[in-house]
DNA sequence: ATTTGTGTTAAGGTTAGGTTAAACAGGCGA
DNA sequence: TCGCCTGTTTAACCTAACCTTAACACAAAT
């Protein structure tokens, strides 16, 4: 199993600069959306969940704490991070009472930026005392989102799963590559473990099956006697 | 009621420096702890529970790191903002890894200081409280207001809305492209979840879907015994 | 060879949801 | 007081979603 990216918001103006950063994040297993202004910026924010927001401070039309103050009222928990070329103080006193959590001065590092993006997302998801539960995974080309219970292949259709389909499938997401004991589900998601849950079982397996069809590179195998064994092929 | 000042373990090695701050702070009701050195420091720590930590990095016998490392130990979420005179980027990474919430250069502002004082302590505070009163959305093309209860589409015609429309709507949009639990509305609108709350909550749900079939890029999805999804589509 | 386990499809039953319309309730003006 | 308006609930009917069970075929283990 793989857990899906963090998802990242970022608005620069600067093209040249916004691509150069936005590949050496994505480069460090981030999920990159990088936005040309506050506008677009805010739209975007509006549309997905992101786990950060990066706002370049100096932008036409909407500067980026006019941004961030549209967003914090969208979003009061999510983390900003401001870029600045400026060092002056008003800015950074600014910056601040816009909700940041932290400020960079540029030209900076960008492995401190990491180490403060790691930080960031470290300390919120330690703060969020039921984060034990994870319903986002990557599964091959599939993206499975196991709250909202659907499953999107390659940014195309988007499959509604019912909750047994969806809970069985975060189990074998949850194991991937790896057995997925029969006993574990009967017992996790049926609260049962006889021959009619079991047969029932196998009929969500095929269903998933189906569903998974789709990308060549994912498969669900059987273990005999055993359990199944969500596979990922390596491309 | 008046809230009781927040505690700050202030560990600086340099006395003079280190009565300055304190006093600084002091002015700017915070309730501050002062420790000469990182053991001193630990020892305060552990007797005490702080808000934030203050640590100095370059300590006699306990630099700030290992103090930060040993804090951590004991408690995993307490802010802690290294000052250092240093500006070496091994320094600030050093810093994060450590659990750093913040990272100032001396010399630095001290009202910077203060500023993201404030902000680190907000920004624990509002973790736990309730969500705003937020009363205006945008909604795809439909504009709510919540407070005067109308739905706008593009600068046309104005929707009334009924109380119970308005409120189910608001907590839609509260919840845009995320799962609003069926429970949560019938709580917090109907007060109470029984069968024909729920069927109640079906029919509202009809109406508002009537009101967005204007716009394409706006719909309400259900998610079969959990709840509805108010989606608003990328153009 | 026989038993046990799995793959798969389809039928059946149950519950949740979509929708429309009628019933009900309270406020208000005639 | 009566009727009307508005908002809300209840009822009714229908479809969709979901899950189980049955049935039959095949595979694996013994």
């Amino acid at each position: 199993m793989e857990t899906v990216e963090k998802k990242i918001l970022l608005v620069e103006d600067d093209p040249n600069f916004g691509i150069v950063l936005k590949d050496y994040l994505s480069m460090n297993d981030f999920d990159v959306t990088l936005a040309k202004n506050g506008m677009e910026g805010f739209e975007k924010f509006k549309k997905d969940n992101f786990d950060v927001c990066i706002l370049d401070v100096m932008m036409p039309y909407k500067d980026g704490f006019t941004l961030a103050k549209e967003i914090r009222e969208k979003n009061e928990h999510v983390p900003i991070v401001f870029l600045t070329a400026k060092t002056m103080k008003e800015d950074v006193l600014k910056g601040y009472k816009a909700g940041a959590d932290d400020y960079l001065n540029k030209p900076f590092d960008s492995e401190v930026l990491l180490m403060k993006l790691k930080a960031i997302l470290q300390r919120k998801a330690s703060n969020s005392l039921a984060d034990s539960k994870q319903f986002e995974f990557k599964v091959g080309n599939f993206h499975l989102n196991s709250k909202l219970r659907f499953l999107k292949y390659k940014d195309e259709e988007t499959i509604k799963l019912s909750p047994k389909e969806n809970e069985l499938l975060r189990l074998l997401a949850l194991h991937e590559n790896d057995l997925m004991p029969r006993e574990l589900a009967l017992t996790k998601i049926w609260r049962d473990d006889n021959y009619f849950t079991s047969r029932s079982m196998d009929v969500y397996i095929a269903k998933l099956r189906k569903y998974l069809k789709r990308d060549d590179s994912v498969e669900i195998l059987n273990i005999h006697g055993e359990g199944f064994r969500l596979v990922v092929k390596d491309d």
